[in-house]
DNA sequence: ATCGTAATATGATTTCAATCATATGTTGCC
DNA sequence: GGCAACATATGATTGAAATCATATTACGAT
């Protein structure tokens, strides 16, 4: 794995944070504190709509950081939501600021930040194409097929279902190959 | 407008770049030069399947940047096609690394970096809404509407049709606010 | 003024993915 | 071995958005 910039941050900039089940872990507003790293459990950001209904802003997994764009701002632009328990890391915003100034630290943020930044393009630009047998295809080409074809169909925003019979037409039509059940790959 | 990271990199640093319509800037496996931004003009950024056919992973409108991530990277990893005729400025690689070791633009960068990745989730989320209400909503919610209901319907990755008629059931339910043709919006 | 172009707007039709239903294969567990 | 849970797979039905068609309005260019 890559250098985590995180790693170059001093421990004592490190909170652990618990968490029940629907507890908000900062609200809209709140002047901000520093970002978030989801060790375990599941967090959505969420920003409430003028007749009070919840958008989900975003939703960190397990291993994945969120609000890092509060370590420049002065309040959280969104609601952190648990809705699955489990452990979170705080990292201090001055620290963050501070580490800025260590080129070793910036240098794996950086490359961590364009990586993210061009992946999500990516994303953007597969779950816009319509047809699912395109779509299928096209996160086939990006290599988003790694564990179940259900999972597959989830980051592709398509039913599993879809993304079944996307796949047999593919292999029907010898655009993708079918070695066996559950697999499927592109020729060499 | 805040500081744009690369006001902190040394002109001697900076590139133009000229193409017409159809150029490729780089291919995909070139070994990287920098990154590029677009000041006029547009560019797709491409990556060819095994049949041939060209899925493009980024559309870079005037005004932004590309390939980002090849500053840290040793070939590109798509190809960049010109498919509007503009000027580019492409940004040494060296000279960014260099960069780094400024805490000033290393900041910008970060800043810059942390936002777009905050926006680019909140576009994920909201083209992840299946119905066309909802969708719509969400992308008012998020500030999505400024300019023409035909750019904001390109934003949603929705048809204008079904964004018009999104908006007008949305008027009649008293969701929003739409004071004369052409204009929407939130209540406040 | 009027011509052309683009945005706004809405109705009619078609398409295609979601959903529902169902069956089989696979895996881990007691 | 038998059972539960889940992935794989496919058929049938439904629903919602794309597409096609058509006006109207706005705006700039000539």
């Amino acid at each position: 794995m890559l250098p985590n910039p995180y790693d170059y941050i001093p421990s004592s900039a490190l909170r652990p944070i618990s968490g029940a089940v629907g507890d908000t872990v900062f609200h809209q507003g709140d002047p901000t504190h520093g970002l978030y790293v989801v060790q375990t459990g599941r967090v959505h950001l969420e920003r409430v709509g003028p007749d009070g209904e919840r958008f989900i802003i975003h939703r960190a997994q397990a291993g994945t950081s969120f609000a890092e764009a509060s370590v420049f701002s002065e309040v959280y632009h969104c609601d952190a939501v648990i809705v699955e328990a489990g452990a979170l890391i705080r990292i201090d915003k001055a620290s963050v600021l501070a580490a800025f100034a260590d080129p070793a630290f910036a240098r794996a943020y950086g490359r961590q930040a364009a990586q993210q930044i061009q992946a999500q393009r990516q994303m953007l630009e597969i779950v816009g194409i319509r047809r699912a047998e395109d779509r299928v295809m096209a996160g086939l080409i990006a290599g988003l097929l790694e564990g179940s074809i259900v999972e597959f169909a989830a980051r592709l925003q398509l039913s599993h279902e879809a993304t079944y019979r996307a796949l047999r037409k593919l292999v029907q039509d010898g655009r993708v190959m079918n070695p066996s059940r559950g697999i499927y790959h592109l020729h060499p």
